[in-house]
DNA sequence: CTGAAAGCGCTTACAG
DNA sequence: CTGAAAGCGCTTACAG
């Protein structure tokens, strides 16, 4: 800026008052009696000097910034989330400004070391911070934890106390392959949207199990194939499962971009969806309406896991107590035309 | 945090020197002569308190944040923004983390008041803005501009000299409509991606000119419809673009996600892609190679764009001059099916 | 009802 | 080579 930014200084000088009343009527402190006539001309003068208090000096006195930070994990399987991302944010940055916090953006390449994010937490940077996608070896989190840092994780960390927000993976599976079997599939196979280091990956398997076990039929090992977040995988799998004999008539992938690869294969084999064999995904990422067919998958609600995890957050940073510790949210079956329900 | 954070005088006070060395170590302050021990001493006291320098005070005392914002305006195209948005970020955060800034997110919705982000500015939140698709009508950002406070726009604002970044619209359109050209193509319609108010709308328009007039081919408006954002905008354009007669036997569709609507559409009619009517779009969105055919499209450097929007942000902080004001990048165009031309 | 003063935690001339 | 002091721009007890 050309010329000096005013201050309060200046806006106490305009107004013929002192700085502590400038202060007192920008802030609307309750339970001081200032007179309109006063309060009129601070906000006159402020107004006319186009006054903006200085954030770093509000922070320092109050020790509070005012800000929240999402730390996102950038690993192999960096496309997948990326779809995620906007939904996320947008969650995130609606409850930080319904409770006036701003949000800094923070993504951690696989190239960068574990504990870069720990400078703006230390440093004071922001009053909180969200973690997408922790590691289980990260013990900087838990040292932030245990000096008492507002923490709150997206996705989960077995065996930890730090509040988390996650969907309920087990739920949305079992979604699915309850789904498939209505429709009366009995032989079902699955590919795993990553390998089973993943919570996700074994969540997902667990509800695929429970909801075969509730219809009585057993667990078969040999439907099952592993994806690794990308199409290739699905490729791959999808080829391992037409192998058997006799193969699946329907396979529930845990990643639409899973599906996705799965889907060529199956066409490039002259194998139609869903009348020789039915597909049903995870994700509801934007390509799933627009495949043909258009694939049927359980919705993840990327908005809400944003609001919901910035609101606790938000929570911690007030020194409310959080009802639970860990939070799963619902998610949604997308019927749509590749498991073969007749569609509306 | 349960106790007291430690600050620099804990840490002169355990080195047994002054606050003034504590801050000449810790900053690494050239041109001062300091003991190796006595440095040794300071780096080993803080290390030992795990001290991190308040940030507020730092921001303070210096009138910098280290900080730059990126405000996003999320109007009636905002499922087509989202595509771009991961890209985008990680572009400017790529950036930013190489000169040692942070990242605020702030998106605008549509029901905020345009002048949301200048308290972001004024305040002192941010050093800088990068701001993604800009009105016209918008005048507290020329005042902010005539001001001094360094600004660059995501796309353009048609005779400002606030600088800028955005793709080569024109050129991009030209490169879709050349390659239906060069596959023999003639009688070639275009569906805009959202109504001609949109700059980025008339510059793709122009495009599509420009390469017909190359090709000595006279510009016929009945060959032109308009796209919304949508699918259904596709799916309406290219019915009308279907009622001609002849109908074109090719059309670029301006936008990935209207040409999914106008490929379901022919898809619907029974009409094959590319052999009877061949399709290319414009912007790589992720569905476009899952579609299909998969979409021969224009593919938009959204990492490019980031990174060099936040690079140019970061030079005018410094008070570098920029070499010139308003910056295109070149986009590439990425064969598959759609346009039938032999994929290898 | 309003003002003078202290203090948040740093950095940076300025002495010694 | 190192330290005492001022100051960044606010807020907040504390006097009057």
């Amino acid at each position: 800026m050309a010329r000096r930014r005013p201050t309060s200084h200046d806006v106490a000088k305009l107004a013929g008052v002192s700085r502590t009343t400038v202060s007192l009527v920008l802030n609307d402190v309750p339970g001081v009696n200032i007179s309109p006539e006063t309060r009129q001309r601070v906000l006159e003068a402020a107004r006319q000097l186009n006054y903006y208090p200085n954030a770093a000096a509000r922070r320092l006195v109050s020790g509070q910034t005012h800000t929240i930070a999402l730390v996102w994990h950038r690993g192999p399987d960096r496309t997948y989330r990326d779809a995620f991302l906007p939904g996320l944010l947008q969650g995130i940055t609606r409850a930080a400004r319904h409770y006036g916090y701003h949000v800094l953006f923070r993504p951690i390449d696989p190239d960068e070391s574990d504990d870069c994010y720990v400078e703006l937490a230390r440093g004071r940077h922001t009053d909180g911070l969200i973690l997408s996608g922790p590691r289980s070896d990260d013990t900087h989190l838990l040292d932030l934890h245990r000096d008492g840092f507002p923490l709150v994780l997206h996705g989960q960390l077995p065996g930890t106390d730090i509040p988390s927000v996650d969907i309920d993976n087990v739920r949305g599976a079992a979604l699915a392959v309850e789904h498939l079997l209505k429709l009366g599939h009995r032989r079902i196979g699955m590919i795993t949207n990553a390998p089973l280091i993943y919570t996700a990956s074994r969540q997902r398997l667990e509800g695929y199990r429970q909801a075969l076990t509730q219809a009585g039929i057993p667990y078969d090992e040999a439907l099952v194939r592993y994806g690794n977040f990308d199409e290739e995988s699905g490729q791959q799998a999808i080829e391992a499962l037409l192998a058997l004999d006799p193969p699946p008539t329907a396979v529930f992938v845990a990643s639409d971009m899973v599906a996705m690869g799965a889907m060529r294969t199956l066409r490039d084999r002259g194998l139609r969806v869903p009348d020789d064999i039915a597909i049903v995904g995870f994700d509801d990422i934007t390509a799933a309406r627009f495949i043909v067919p258009a694939l049927t998958t359980v919705r993840v609600p990327t908005f809400g896991l944003g609001w919901t995890a910035a609101e606790r957050l938000i929570r911690l940073i007030h020194r409310d107590t959080l009802q639970e510790t860990h939070v799963l949210l619902e998610t949604e079956l997308v019927v749509r035309e590749s498991c073969g329900a007749a569609v509306p």
